[in-house]
DNA sequence: ATATTGCATACTGTATACAGAATACTTCAC
DNA sequence: GTGAAGTATTCTGTATACAGTATGCAATAT
C-alpha cells in the first residue's frame, strides 16, 4: 500500500528544520511568498504548514500582519515544561515492561550524547530521541503524538541556552539515574525521576533566562 | 483596540457547532465545497477550518480522500481521557485560592445541570463549562488552551452516551465533593477526587461502549 | 534636521482556476 | 439479474488571481 504525503507536511518539515538549525532566529518574520518560492511550491500549502506551526507555538501571527518565528518567552518555556512533565511521566507509568533492547538502545543514545561536543543542534536533537525512545512503547499513542509535538517548544530553548551558557549536556546523570531504575523494572521510580529531570531543567533554563 | 477575525476561525467555529449539534453524526464525509457554499465562503478558509478540526482529533482524513467526522472507538476515548486526566489533576494543584465567586459560579452551573433533562447537548456543554469554570483561574495558559482543545473529543462520547443510554447526567455527586474539598482551600484533595472523576467516568464510558 | 503626510509597494487573507485522482454511473457481456 | 469495464462526474490538492491592508519611502513643512 502506497501512502502518498501532502505537499504541506514536507513544508511543515521544512521551515521546522529551518527554525531548528537556527536559519530563523526568533522574532525572524515568515513570508509565505517567499517560502514558497524558495520551496519550489504554492503559498497554499505554505500556509497551511504556517497555520499548524503557529498552532503549535512555534510561529506567532497577527490577523493581516502574517507570522514570525516566536521569540524566547520564560513564561512559555515554563508553561511547557510543566505539561511536558505531566505527560512523559504518566507516559512512563503507563508503558509496559522494559526489554533489554530499549535499555541497550536509551545507554547508546547517552553514550553519543556523552561525546558529542559544542553542536548545540545534535545535542538537542539527541536530548529528545532519548525521551522519544524512553516513551516509545507507551500504548497511549495519542500521548505519544502530544509530547512530540511539544517537544517543538523546549528543543528551541534548549537549543539557545546550550550555544549562549556553551553547556556541553543537559543532563546525562538524569538519564543514567532513570535507565538504573528501569533495569530493575521500577517505572515508578523511573518516572518519579523523569519529573525531577524536568524540574532541575526548568530551573536550569529559568535562571538563564533572568540574564 | 480593534481585533479583526480571519474567516477561518468562525469556520472552526460553525463545522464544531454543527458535529456538537448533531448535524454531522460520527463516519460523516464533509467536503469543502459544500461547506463553503453554505457558508458563503470559498473553499479556503474551510479547509483550513478542517485541517485544524483534523489536527485535533474532530476530523480524520485521507490524502485524496477528503475529510470525515471521525467514528466513535472507544480506544481514542481511554486514550484522551488518561490525557484529560492527568493534564486537569495538574491544572488544578497549581491553581490559587479559589475565590468564594468560583465556587459559587461551580455550584450554580452544578444546579442548573441537575435541573436539565433529556438535552444531551446541554449537558454535555454544561459539563465541560463547570470544568472549563474549575480550571479558570489556572495560571498555565497553555495548560488551559490543551485541555480545552482536548475536551472536542470527550464531548462527542458524552453527548453519543448521554443520548444511548438515557442517562441524565454524568457525575454531579463527583462535583460537589471536589467543591467540597475546594470550599476547606484543600486543592489536593480536590485534585485526586478530580482525578477519581475522570477514573469513573472512563469506565462507564468504556463499558458502555462494548455494547 | 526632524516630523508628518501622501504615495508606492509588498504582503496577507480570500476567492477562483486547474489538474489529477477517486467515486458513481452506464453500458454491455454473461 | 449480476458483474465487469469503461466513461462521466465529483471532489480533492495545489496553483494562481484579486482586493484590501500594512509597511516603507519620499517629499514637504516646520
Amino acid at each position: 500500500m502506497i501512502t502518498r504525503h501532502p505537499l504541506r507536511e514536507q513544508v511543515y518539515q521544512a521551515i521546522l528544520d529551518s527554525v531548528h538549525r537556527g536559519d530563523l532566529p526568533p522574532g525572524t518574520r515568515v513570508k509565505d511568498t517567499t517560502l514558497a518560492t524558495q520551496l519550489g511550491v504554492s503559498r497554499t500549502p505554505v500556509r497551511e504548514a504556517l497555520l499548524q506551526l503557529t498552532r503549535e507555538g512555534v510561529l506567532q501571527a497577527d490577523m493581516g500582519r502574517g507570522f514570525w518565528v516566536g521569540r524566547l518567552d520564560p513564561a512559555e518555556m515554563r508553561e511547557t515544561g510543566a505539561i511536558l512533565r505531566a505527560l512523559e511521566v504518566l507516559a512512563l507509568e503507563i508503558s509496559p515492561e522494559f526489554p533489554g533492547e530499549r535499555l541497550r538502545g536509551l545507554g547508546e543514545i547517552d553514550r553519543v550524547l556523552g561525546q558529542t561536543r559544542g553542536d548545540a543542534e545534535r545535542i538537542v536533537a539527541l536530548e529528545e530521541e532519548w525521551h522519544r525512545t524512553l516513551l516509545q512503547d507507551c500504548p497511549n499513542s495519542r500521548l505519544r503524538d502530544i509530547i512530540s509535538t511539544l517537544w517543538q517548544v523546549p528543543r528551541r530553548y534548549m537549543r539557545a541556552y546550550l550555544r549562549d551558557s556553551g553547556r556541553l549536556s543537559l543532563s546525562t546523570q538524569h538519564h543514567s539515574r532513570i535507565i538504573e531504575a528501569l533495569r530493575r523494572q521500577d517505572r515508578q521510580t523511573a518516572a518519579s525521576r523523569l519529573g525531577q529531570y524536568w524540574e532541575r531543567g526548568m530551573e536550569e533554563l529559568g535562571s538563564w533566562m533572568q540574564r
